[in-house]
DNA sequence: TTATTATATGAACAAACTTTAATATGATTC
DNA sequence: GAATCATATTAAAGTTTGTTCATATAATAA
């Protein structure tokens, strides 16, 4: 798990010490499985999940994000943000205005799984 | 959007009102939105995302995911409830032990895809 | 039946998050 | 430079989330 992580594999109940070593092996270090839910909190909002959809088309200005998800402004700052924290979306000024878009492909990718499991779960 | 959602698409700045339509038509409607963001949400907490790498190997009992996630018991509890709640994973009882397993295989695509993004950030 | 083991639940508290309102900053136009 | 437009930031308020502690339930063993 991480190298501070306890590994005193005693006491197991339903798989082997050896077994336990070897799943442990398969969970990421703590930074990253704390990157990989980070990341999936930016995602966990339904105005920034909107937000990235309009933007996986193409990029677009603040003020035509805030209508076209039907928030105010300065929600849509926030999110946007939080979006670029976590460097998923990118912005260029130009004028008076700021355009945002994807900063990958990625976040595509994870949408289209995520809408399977939706899906899935019926 | 949604049903709901106000199509007044005068006044945009950076596309045009078609342009306005065509994009809100990629975006899920409201209720899916909502399912895509809750399930980001079940998945954006660390002991959580820790406890799915180990299910996506075998199915394992609550005892020793608290051992290999070095948490308390109640939080495990705690967590499964919500990873459950969101078909993420499933129970069975066996005896006094419950054990827990992958609902399907939808969630190790989307941490593939979260790692390629995060290793993407560097 | 009582005790023990494994898991789940409920309440309480702190920490984190979201929204709003007010204001600040940046860029353009008059 | 003053006014205006687009966006960002700050602080405050309300809400949600995660942890802990205590306790409840379920199954087995003594």
């Amino acid at each position: 798990m991480s190298p501070k992580s306890q590994e005193d594999y005693t006491n197991l109940h339903s798989i082997s010490e050896d077994e336990a070593r070897e799943l442990v092996k398969r969970v990421p270090d703590q930074e990253s499985v704390d990157s990989i839910s980070e990341t999936f909190r930016a995602l966990s909002e339904p105005t920034r999940v909107k937000i990235l959809y309009l933007l996986a088309s193409e990029e677009m200005c603040v003020h035509d994000l805030t209508t076209l998800t039907d928030s105010s402004q300065s929600s849509v700052s926030h999110h946007l943000k939080i979006l670029k924290l976590n460097d998923l979306v990118e912005a260029r000024r130009e004028g008076k205005a700021v355009y945002y878009s994807l900063v990958d492909q990625h976040v595509s990718g994870l949408f289209s799984k995520c809408l399977e499991h939706v899906e899935y779960e019926e």
